[in-house]
RNA sequence: GCCCGGGUGGUGGAAUGGUAGACACGCAGGACUUAAAAUCCUGUGGCCAUCGCGGCUGUGCGGGUUCGAGUCCCGCCCCGGGUACCA
């Protein structure tokens, strides 16, 4: 038989089909594995080659863990609720459903395509109203419970009821808000239905509050943050404010604790586990209140350096503090109303980012709690509202943002310790005795901060407080194509829930998916949504975010046919949980952190057995496209010519009738830029007959201005694109397809088009976008997966290139030759089985082996061709070793390995074979070449056995030709051997 | 800004603190062939060389630890990802 990859892969596929390999069971007497992916979000563009890069890398992991005796879980599912249906949608008001519907079966065929292990009647897709009714039920568990601290774990809400109905709220130890009032028993029997609400809403872990989303007023729609660039949206550079909104929350603080020990269980790289740690950020410190001069109110700030505080010298509080309005004097108005617009009009990305430090006197004061003197409070954007308290005390002379704001506006730095050097900088330093600190002169930082938090907390202007960065997730989104909230307001505006046998609340039919206008979702258009539940009530319009879905889809391919339950306790049992975890590192603080909080929550309710997801995790780099770009000159633009006067250009305009699109080569562009005289004559003639061509007269008058800044870069697909050169005819017949005006193209002096080549991330809207199927087309699936391993390790980042793609092809034809000569006859195979072959099988059994535990795949990829070009060299392989080989390739190349595992007359698939394992005794060398370094300094190789005793290996080395040259026979100072490594001799 | 990564030939990359550049691509030369494809062989970091002896230099930049540093430590520069509504 003949390397025939087309074939083979045929053959292959039929037999795992036919053989339902890929079917896995719930219960077997082998142990299990679970190998999960981060599932896609199917686009319309399909799959491109960066997805696979992370499927290969687990299928490949999967078949080995199965090849090693283990029962392996290994699903695929689709994230299919998102912002890009929806704006598709929009654009040709087909409905989210089917298109997603589409791109989730282009999908899967080009996943079958690659030969993935996946058991596919294990798929989910998280917009399919089977999966979400339970990613609505686990909504209304978290709207229904509440994290009670005393016992660490969450409670049912009706638990909390039965409390304040005895207690009130004094006994609670609650995660719940810090502004809750306490009342007793008696006090909550009298509340209202409404009052009982607001206050439950305080204490469960699914609620809602009002806050912030980026409105955009000329598009009437809600944006997300990926929608704004510089400060307006994307889609027609609209301004974007700031809107409140009642919107829900899920308390992920209340599992902050938890989620921050439960990254010490974790096989996660430590670098994944910093992310999560810093994003949660602890940080223990104090809470202070400073009593408003004028007001009655106090200013608390949360602070982790109590111990600097009589080194403050002013406050600074957020704009949108909700105090600012209050506390502005009169004379301060308008500037610190001027201040707070500019603010709005900036992300906290970009305020926190702002070098130059700017902020705005509000005219009020406030009292320090110790020494009563008046501290004047500034507003200021580096202190952000979401964060702590929104407020800051402000210690010039340890805080260097604190430091250049007081020199900014002369505001005064005062040393607290005797090592502080603070003349020209700030010195965060904690070393030393205190000074100007009144009662805590002379004490160090640890005594200090003891007894200002007793002080604080004797006098009640404060308290010892651990504090977290990280804020409640924001769980509403004002959108058509995601899960509808089961939840619906009466006309009193008392919130219901819908029942769980009234489960899933499907997303209803509508006319348009534009947005209402309002600021509303879509879903707010549809009375017939909105009345649902009767005339004058209303359901809830928004709908639930991306993550919702994605939080717990890894627990529903346990069990995906389940009716009763989102999974049974047996399947769970079985899983248990994530053994290994595939995706990318972009993760590392979004779904990873979500997910885990879902999972804690659910094992709280007993729900799940386990406290964390995902075991280990393995993040895979992103594969980058080699974007193309062609400048397109801009006759039209002002500048094109040099007038004299206006009414030259204005003439030039009217004349002008049909203006053709005039692209340059980009290397004529750089010479043009360099401003190479005789290149810029070159195109000065063509524009002059380009534009005589169509019909433009008295061109000879003007004189053409081409600086670089009248060419525009715009994207060029890369298909039309070989390596530099843009193929200049089937590019313009796109053109033509997409524009009515006529295209010319200024190419180089070698008749060639050049293109401009960047590397960035693959996307449609880039149009860099390299579709798997064609190479899998011309090379063949196995040749795919092994060259995706090959590129590189699996975590990182790498641009896309095909140029090595023939290496592996030219591997798999030497593999097949192994078995196959150039006629496609089978080879005899070796009598007998030769030491040679025992040694190089054995060598790359150990490297492949040890490779694939450390999830170096790319290394595996090279001992194999390593393996293959020595074995060649051999005249005949025994069928042993043979067998070996092909059970080692297996999970690399499934489906070569498949058709020569049959062809050697194995009935059964290589997908069950055994792993094979090597054995060290064929390993064994007596005698080492090593290297012998003279200072560090390579001078020789000497073969040495490597049970020579120290005293005669000095002996022989020290004999030698080379080392006594290099020595010049002085006796060495030290001489260092490490076995079968390398010898040192230091003179 | 903050958090987390990364930086090694023309290119992708290899290297438990132990011979830097494995394995490939590309390129150059050669074999086979009418030719091409395929296949095979040789060479290939840079500089110097009495180009088959050899030498110097070299892993973003500057320091340090060590017998020995791409690898560990300190200080920079540049690039990528995340930054709470892209998924």
């Amino acid at each position: 038989m003949e390397y025939n990859f087309s074939t083979i892969e045929q053959i292959a596929r039929k037999k795992w089909k036919d053989g339902n390999v890929y079917k896995v069971s719930n219960s077997s007497a082998k142990p299990k594995y679970y190998v999960l992916d981060m599932f896609p979000y199917p686009s319309g563009a399909g799959l491109h080659v960066g997805h696979p890069l992370g499927y290969i890398f687990s299928d490949i992991y999967a078949r080995y863990k199965r090849m090693q005796g283990y029962n392996v879980l290994h699903p695929m599912g689709f994230d299919a609720f998102g912002l890009p249906a929806e704006q598709y949608a929009i654009q040709t008001g087909q409905h989210p459903a089917i298109t997603t519907e589409q791109n989730i079966n282009t999908y899967k065929k080009q996943f079958e395509k690659i030969g993935f292990s996946f058991d596919w009647d294990r798929q989910v897709s998280t917009c399919d109203p089977s999966y979400y009714k339970w990613t609505q039920w686990i909504f209304l568990q978290l709207y229904d419970s509440w994290y009670n601290k005393e016992i660490g774990k969450s409670d049912r809400i009706d638990n909390l009821e039965n409390i304040f109905n005895i207690h009130g709220n004094t006994t609670v130890n609650a995660a719940c808000d810090e502004k809750v009032r306490s009342f007793s028993g008696e006090e909550w029997k009298a509340f209202s239905t409404l009052e009982k609400q607001n206050i439950l809403m305080d204490y469960r872990l699914a609620y809602q509050k009002d806050s912030l989303v980026n409105w955009c007023p000329a598009l009437g729609t809600v944006l997300a943050n990926d929608e704004i660039v510089n400060g307006v949206s994307e889609r027609g550079g609209y301004p974007v404010e700031k809107k409140k909104m009642s919107q829900w929350f899920l308390r992920i603080t209340a599992y902050a604790e938890r989620l921050l020990q439960g990254l010490d269980t974790l096989e996660w790289t430590e670098s994944m586990k910093d992310m999560q740690r810093n994003w949660i950020g602890k940080s223990i410190g104090a809470m202070v209140s400073f009593p408003l001069k004028e007001h009655e109110e106090k200013i608390d700030v949360f602070t982790t350096r109590v111990d600097t505080i009589f080194g403050v010298t002013f406050l600074v509080i957020a704009p949108e503090h909700e105090l600012v309005k209050k506390i502005t004097t009169a004379e301060y108005i308008d500037a610190v109303d001027e201040y707070i617009r500019v603010c709005a009009s900036k992300s906290d990305i970009e305020r926190q980012s702002e070098k130059i430090v700017s902020g705005q006197f509000t005219g009020a004061y406030v009292l320090h709690p110790f020494t009563k003197q008046e501290v004047p409070v500034y507003i200021a954007d580096y202190v952000l509202a979401g964060y702590g308290t929104g407020a800051v005390m402000a210690v010039p002379s340890g805080d260097q943002r604190d430091y250049l704001f007081a020199k900014k506006y002369n505001l005064s730095i005062i040393p607290i310790l005797d090592t502080q050097k603070s003349e020209n900088e700030a010195d965060a330093t904690k070393e030393g005795k205190y000074i100007n600190s009144d009662f805590i002169n002379g004490l160090n930082y640890k005594e200090a901060t003891k007894l200002l938090i007793q002080k604080l907390e004797e006098t009640k202007l404060g308290y010892g407080k651990i504090n977290y960065r990280m804020r409640d997730a924001g769980y509403s989104r004002q959108r058509y194509w995601g899960e509808p909230f089961p939840i619906y307001y009466d006309t009193e505006g008392l919130i219901h829930t819908i029942d769980k046998e009234n489960l899933p609340v499907t997303l209803p039919a509508v006319d348009s998916y534009k947005p209402t206008g309002t600021g509303e979702s879509p879903l707010a258009n549809s009375k017939e949504w909105v009345e649902r539940m009767g005339p004058g009530t209303r359901m809830e319009t928004d709908t639930m975010p991306g993550y919702a879905g994605s939080s717990w889809y890894f627990l529903r391919y346990m069990d995906p046919q389940n009716e009763d339950f989102f999974v049974s306790r047996e399947a769970q049992g079985y899983w248990q949980n994530v053994d290994l975890y595939v995706g990318g590192a972009e993760h590392a603080v979004g779904h990873l952190l979500y997910s885990r909080f879902w999972h804690k929550f659910l094992k709280d309710n007993g729900w799940v057995n386990t406290e964390e997801p995902f075991k280990k995790m393995v993040n895979q780099g992103m594969i980058q496209g080699v974007s193309a770009f062609v400048y397109r000159y801009n006759p039209m633009h002002s500048e094109t010519i040099t007038p004299d006067n206006k009414d030259y250009e204005a003439s030039f305009k009217n004349m002008y009738k049909i203006p053709p699109e005039i692209y340059i080569s980009s290397e004529s562009l750089q010479l043009i830029e360099n401003k190479e005289e005789a290149e810029v004559n070159r195109f000065t003639v063509f524009l002059k007959e380009v534009f005589k061509s169509v019909g433009q007269v008295c061109v000879d008058e003007f004189e053409f201005n081409v600086s670089k800044i009248l060419f525009s870069k715009s994207h060029v697909d890369i298909n039309y694109v070989n390596n530099k050169l843009l193929e200049v005819g089937s590019y313009s017949d796109y053109l033509k397809k997409i524009t009515d005006r006529p295209c010319v193209f200024f190419r180089s002096r070698d008749t060639n088009f050049y293109v401009e080549r960047e590397i960035e991330k693959m996307s449609k809207s880039k149009f860099n976008v390299v579709n798997p199927d064609q190479i899998i087309e011309q090379y063949g699936a196995d040749c795919f997966r092994m060259y995706e391993m090959f590129l590189g390790p699996i975590d990182t980042a790498k641009p896309w290139d095909t140029n090595g793609i023939s290496g592996v092809a030219s591997f798999l034809r030497k593999f097949w030759r192994l078995f196959y000569d150039d006629l496609g006859n089978a080879k005899p195979a070796g009598e007998e089985v030769t030491n040679e072959e025992l040694k190089i099988l054995h060598k790359t059994i150990k490297k492949v082996s040890e490779d694939l535990e450390r999830f170096g795949f790319n290394t595996c990829v090279s001992s194999f061709m390593i393996a293959v070009n020595d074995l060649s060299k051999l005249k005949a392989i025994s069928k042993s070793t043979l067998t070996d080989l092909i059970k080692l390739i297996a999970p690399f190349g499934p489906h070569t390995a498949e058709v020569l595992w049959n062809n050697m007359g194995n009935p059964t698939s290589v997908v069950d074979a055994e792993f094979p394992l090597y054995d060290e005794k064929y390993l064994v060398e007596s005698v080492f070449n090593y290297p012998v370094q003279i200072n560090g300094k390579l001078r020789a190789n000497m073969d040495i056995p490597l049970d020579m005793p120290q005293e005669e290996i000095q002996k022989l080395v020290l004999s030698d030709e080379k080392v006594v040259k290099f020595t010049e026979g002085k006796t060495p100072k030290k001489f260092i051997v490490v076995t079968g490594r390398i010898i040192n001799v230091v003179v």
